[in-house]
RNA sequence: GGGCGCAUAGCUCAGUUGGUUAGAGCGCCUCCCUUACAAGGAGGAGGUCGGCGGUUCGAGCCCGUCUGCGCCCACCA
């Protein structure tokens, strides 16, 4: 191989150069190979309809630079890279983009094309198939420009393994497993109170609740006792007054124990409703006793459950209170002015009926709850009962809720303290996992519904299709021993008419990238995978769900680590969020400061550990990009391959020998996934590296005192800057490459890991300590003294404990033309070393 | 209310099982255009390790306690 050393390295236009070579040459494929050599990673895949910031490549870096490693140890890596496209983020981007929304009763216009100009204002309705269509071309282009950012970044992915969560290949595992799930009794459908988004309509899950703040008032309300004296409660939802089904005090609450077991009539409406007892009921809210109505919260859901207290329902899935007025109501008449009203408008009407009836005590004073919402919703949930399917997941099983916290237990956590957000998570779960959705685009149940002679479903015998056939939609196609003539039909079928949940499919990732019931081969060597990659606020949907899936599909954790990223946050410890105005472009961060240095402080971000953005931080990565092609250059400029052997001077040994520790710290570190720590030794290294011993051995390098020498210094340069390299290569990996092609065949990343088998020569490691430690005095004479650093000194009298000296005698050679000292070094034995010369102006 | 984490230089962070004068980078000050590198290099200043108490020959590190900050969860009458 010549070496091709170019005059003036530059880091521009690496990123092009080394992604298009890596994609074209396939350097990043995975092999078939036996599980044991195989390493595999469960990436998580990123929802293509938002939009990527500093913080997913500060995360996926993390990821990289492990996989990276692991390749150069000789692994498979099995690295692949998923779309997360289907699902409600998805419908609300093209709904927005085209300017339409899904009116499912439509049909399909197959040469439907979206409005010039979108309006989401006043979108045009489309059919499902149509809309369907629209999300598969909105996905496609926002994918590319997501593989292209990864390529840019360096992620070396296996791009032959993309996958996304709508294609063929991840419903049908969707379906197989839900089909497994059912069979087994794990999926269940259940008619019950669930907590719904008014504005989507659809039901949503526990794990996808957020708290915000919401501004509200209390109003003091008299309900009346039989003697018509008043009994006073406290809401901050007065318009559910219609729904109210009981008053609830603590059973040891001496305010009211004389009314349990009464009833009371409620204001306006005159509803007569028992008086009752619960100790969920907390003597020191409100006025210690509390309204429950069906449904106002979770609470009433509960008190609903065990007092068997009957359903009054009034919200409606759009979240309006319903226009029929409700047939409990002994007073209905007061109802009118509430009927088809949000809940917003009919809490401004009630108060003004109450106050009229005079059963408003005082007037409402303005107080701040904390509400649920859905995470990606902009309205307060409502609870309404609703036909759903469920998943258990421990929160209604206390057998399998156990079982999943040991699974909690039995994960490797990098950082180990991660492990309490799960077990916390898995110990708070109240209910099974909802994973219907009233929604579109999105995996449909596999499920059709007999219809009786009366055209009713018979929800309790579904009609599910052989695995073989999957993946179906049941929506186009009829359940066997049925033909499309017999869909809606009396004595046919119905399909299902639900989509689910994206978190249903994400679940199953490592089923769908590693090839379960697909590629046996596949599966077989690579699961269960070894690595689990993501940032923190995912363990509680992404890891638990993938758990809970594994766990009862194949009785096992669906990989072996968990490696959690912390958030990329700004000066004031915010997390960035477009809807703050504080996210930074990843464009723009990395054409500024390039891939490599955007890496590098990525990978300066502990495990778990949340990093301010600083892009001070980002220079410094570039300037140990830089450093490198510098450093190399000079070692590579110096002459042509010396061998490993050649090494013979004390120095070059010593140098090797300090190398030597770096290396086995930052394996040991890698090993661990402690990837900064990896990186920080081996940079510490590397300024050490061109600070001391390059400058130290420069002049030897160049022949000036004869060949011997010089070949010596050659040789463990090169040595050691090929350990370097390839130790740097898994942070910049365009740089690296980059020198690598310099004076080497093949590519860095296919390269080995450096072994200590590599190191010819044996060398004490201590004696570059000690000169660095004497150059830097040697420095700072001249420093002092304010004059250049090849001034020459004189008269240098050197003093340090006896076994420095001995070590600094060895290079007595190389001080003296490092420092330019003109004549013979003094030595002096001392306890501390120190060095006085003469500076000669 | 429950859980977890953090508190070390102006800033961002290391500090492995407790062991001499506590480290790095950035920033700051001073100097140097030295033929790998001025998008550089050299030298330097800067810290009572959040407070209090304890264990120990010895504590940034272990124990207790208090304070402040962050995150997760719960409650949200």
């Amino acid at each position: 191989m010549i070496w091709n050393v170019p005059e003036n390295p530059a880091l521009e236009g690496l990123e092009a150069k080394w992604s298009a070579r890596w994609k074209a040459d396939d350097t990043y494929a995975y092999h078939l190979a036996p599980r044991a050599d195989t390493f595999s990673i469960d990436t998580p895949p990123p929802t293509v309809s938002g939009s990527l910031h500093v913080g997913h490549i500060f995360s996926y870096t993390h990821t990289d630079t492990v996989a990276r490693f692991q390749r150069m140890r000789g692994l498979q890596v099995f690295y692949p890279m998923g779309w997360d496209d289907n699902g409600l983020p998805t419908e609300r981007r093209v709904q927005k983009f085209y300017g339409v929304r899904c009116d499912p009763t439509l049909p399909y216009d197959p040469s439907f094309t979206p409005p010039d100009k979108p309006d989401d204002k006043h979108p045009v309705s489309v059919s499902r198939r149509n809309f369907i269509e629209l999300c598969l071309k909105l996905t496609s282009i926002d994918e590319q420009a997501f593989e292209d950012l990864w390529r840019r970044v360096g992620l070396s992915v296996d791009w032959s393994q993309l996958y996304s969560t709508i294609s063929p290949v991840s419903q049908t595992v969707a379906q197989r497993a839900f089909l497994r799930n059912l069979a087994r009794g794990e999926a269940y459908m259940s008619e019950a109170p669930t907590l719904w988004d008014v504005t989507l309509e659809t039901a949503v899950a526990q794990a996808e609740l957020q708290d915000r703040e919401y501004p509200g008032f209390y109003h003091r309300i008299a309900f009346h006792k039989a003697d018509g004296s008043p009994v006073y409660i406290e809401t901050t939802r007065p318009e559910l007054i219609p729904s109210v089904c009981a008053l609830i005090a603590h059973p040891d609450d001496d305010r009211y124990k004389d009314l349990f077991g009464t009833t009371v009539t409620s204001p306006l409406f005159g509803t007569e409703i028992p008086v009752l007892a619960h100790r969920k009921a907390e003597p020191d809210k409100g006025a210690g006793i509390a309204m429950c109505c069906t449904f106002g919260d979770l609470t009433d859901v509960t008190w609903w459950r065990e007092l068997n207290l009957p359903t009054r329902t009034i919200i409606q899935r759009d979240g309006r209170l319903t226009r029929e007025t409700p047939d409990w109501l002994p007073n209905s008449a007061p109802y009118a002015e509430l009927a088809g009203k949000t809940p917003f408008s009919a809490r401004e009407a009630i108060v003004a009926l109450l106050r009229a009836s005079g059963d408003l005590d005082g007037e409402p004073t303005p107080t701040t709850r904390m509400v649920n919402f859905f995470e990606k919703g902009d309205k307060p949930l409502e609870i309404v009962a609703s036909r759903q399917w469920y998943i258990t997941n421990g929160g209604r099983d206390e057998a399998l809720r156990q079982r999943l916290i040991e699974r909690g237990e039995e994960l490797q956590w990098v950082p180990e303290h991660m492990r309490h957000r799960y077990i916390n998570w898995v110990e708070g779960l109240n209910g099974d996992w909802l994973i219907s959705r009233q929604r579109f685009f999105g995996v449909p149940f596999p499920v059709w519904y007999p219809l009786d002679a009366d055209g009713q479903p018979d929800y309790d015998h579904p009609i599910i299709p052989d695995e073989d056939a999957l993946p179906v939609d049941p929506m186009a196609d009829a359940p066997t021993g049925f033909d499309e003539s017999q869909r809606g039909r009396p004595g046919g079928f119905m399909a299902d008419p639900d989509v689910m949940d994206t978190w249903a499919t994400s679940s199953l990732s490592p089923q769908i990238v590693c090839g379960w019931e697909r590629d046996p081969e596949l599966f077989a060597a690579t699961f269960p995978m070894d690595m689990d990659p993501h940032a923190h606020e995912i363990i509680r949907t992404w890891l638990f769900s993938r758990v809970v899936r594994s766990h009862l599909e194949f009785d096992c954790l669906p990989w072996h680590t968990a490696a959690i990223s912390g958030f990329v946050v700004d000066n004031d410890r915010k997390k960035f969020s477009k809807s703050q105005g504080n996210a930074i472009i990843p464009d723009e961060v990395l054409h500024k400061f390039g891939s490599d240095a955007v890496r590098w402080r990525a990978a300066m971000a502990r495990p778990g550990t949340d990093s301010p953005f600083d892009e001070t931080q980002m220079k410094v990565g570039r300037r140990l990009a830089m450093k490198l092609l510098n450093a190399s250059k000079f070692v590579l400029g110096l002459g042509g391959p010396q061998a490993p052997s050649a090494v013979t001077d004390p120095i070059d040994a010593a140098m090797l020998d300090a190398l030597k520790g770096v290396l086995a710290a930052a394996t040991q570190a890698f090993d661990a996934y402690e990837y900064t720590t990896a990186l920080e030794v081996a940079e510490a290294f590397f300024w050490t590296f061109c600070d001391d011993y390059l400058e130290l051995v420069k002049e030897r390098a160049y022949a000036t005192r004869g060949i011997d020498g010089a070949v010596s210094a050659q040789a463990a340069l090169q040595q050691a800057l090929s350990i370097q390299l390839r130790l740097f290569a898994p942070f910049l990996p365009f740089v690296t490459e980059e020198v690598w092609s310099w004076w080497q065949d093949g590519s860095i990343h296919l390269a080995t890991w450096p072994s200590l088998s590599e190191f010819k020569a044996d060398g004490d490691g201590s004696m570059l300590d000690t000169v660095g430690a004497a150059l830097e005095r040697l420095r700072g004479v001249k420093s002092e003294a304010k004059v250049s650093m090849k001034t020459p000194l004189s008269a240098v009298v050197i003093t340090a404990p006896d076994d420095n000296l001995a070590q600094l005698k060895l290079v007595e050679a190389d001080l003296k033309a490092v420092a330019n000292i003109t004549g013979d070094i003094t030595w002096a034995e001392a306890a501390d070393l120190a060095v006085t010369a003469h500076v000669d102006l």
